[in-house]
RNA sequence: GCCCAGAUAGCUCAGUCGGUAGAGCAGGGGACUGAAAAUCCCCGUGUCGAUGGUUCGAUUCCGUCUCUGGGCA
């Protein structure tokens, strides 16, 4: 279904392991490093920081350092990050992995770094200082004029995209208005551009196939064993990292909802439901994410890895 | 035992001056091209506690009962 990339050794396509959180795709990834003597790239916008471990279930020490693991732990709280960079990032570790004669097994559930190595969209390399300056001035618009005034140059400036994004969705229509200004090309124009080139490598995705009450009590019980190993710690050391205040970091489940608790409005028990319930609601919107794309997802069993992981190898291999 | 207040969606509660009802949360569906664990959109029928009565018509008014709070003994 998709161009052969390099070639891959015994492997015709390097297996992607994605799902919601919780599902158990970790489980099945090691098992496949094990198996094929592969190497783990992560596809988790979150396990890229160091120091958040615990909230962003990072797959545990021991494993870590037995398999070796790309895109995690590549950036400190603070600092910035976009999918351009984890393109340029995961894609340059599949090469370094296969040109050591490895397997690269991608793992994480992260839809848009899935969707992008995956049909791999290019997002091109124009100056992102304008862009930012653009936005700035679009959110100071924003401010003063108000969304519809906002949404009304959109439809100005390309009907395309107003066409697709939803009014109330500012950040997404101050977007797509900066890049027209920042770059001179309109966003509808530039990504269509950018699916042109075709994917790096042939990538084949699977999906651990799990009932979705069953996912939310592993959601649950999974944040109760986060609780216990020490999840308020960690959250207070980011809240405590003057660097990371406010930034990017912040967006993830697990810290985010520590803010009141910290402030002494809320209770322990109170933090942990809201937790709970960030990631329910995340899980429903990555398994509407991946259910948009399921002609390119195969199914898996949820509860067998090594039967999963022998599944994937062999559809893998040549 | 007596008095008062409740009983309406999975939960918390509005409401119907009598014409079978609607918010928030939960839950479900969807979108997604440089913050994506983000951001945004759509979806509300349920014996209106039970049972009699008044009425053309009761979830709404009246009686009785049951349950749950609170108060007095």
């Amino acid at each position: 279904m998709i161009d052969p990339g390099p070639y891959l050794g015994k492997y015709k396509f390097i297996p992607i392991v994605t799902g919601p959180t919780a599902s158990g795709k970790s489980a099945v990834a090691i098992e496949l490093c094990r198996k094929a003597g592969g190497e783990l790239v992560s596809a988790d916008s979150m396990q890229i920081y160091r120091g958040l471990d615990i909230g962003t279930a990072k797959d545990s020490p021991e494993e870590r350092n037995e398999i070796p693991h790309h895109m995690t732990d590549i950036i400190d709280p603070g600092e910035s990050f976009s999918v351009f960079d984890y393109v340029n990032g995961a894609e340059a570790a599949i090469t370094d992995i296969l040109s050591r004669g490895k397997l690269p097994v991608i793992c994480g559930g992260t839809g848009q770094y899935i969707s992008s190595l995956l049909f791999g969209i290019d997002y091109g390399n124009e100056d992102g200082e304008k862009i930012s300056k653009a936005e700035e001035y679009y959110y100071a618009y924003l401010e003063k004029e108000g969304v519809d005034s906002l949404y009304a140059i959109l439809k100005e400036e390309d009907p395309e995209a107003a066409e697709l994004i939803h009014p109330n969705n500012v950040r997404r229509v101050v977007r797509a208005l900066a890049v027209k200004k920042g770059t001179g090309v309109s966003f509808s124009e530039k990504n269509r551009k950018s699916k042109l080139s075709g994917p790096s490598f042939s990538f084949m995705a699977f999906m651990p196939d799990i009932d979705r009450a069953v996912l939310y009590d592993r959601i649950n019980r999974r944040v109760d064993i986060m609780m216990k190993q020490g999840l308020e710690e960690e959250a207070k050391m980011l809240y405590q990292n003057e660097k990371a205040k406010g930034t990017t970091c912040f967006q993830a489940i697990g810290y985010k909802e520590f803010g009141l608790y910290f402030a002494g409005e809320e209770t322990l028990e109170e933090t942990a439901y809201k937790i709970k319930l960030g990631s329910r609601h995340y899980a429903k919107r990555q398994l509407t994410w991946f259910r948009h794309m399921d002609a390119e997802i195969e199914t898996i069993p949820s509860d067998d890895a090594k039967a999963s992981a022998d599944y994937i190898l062999s559809k893998c291999k040549i």
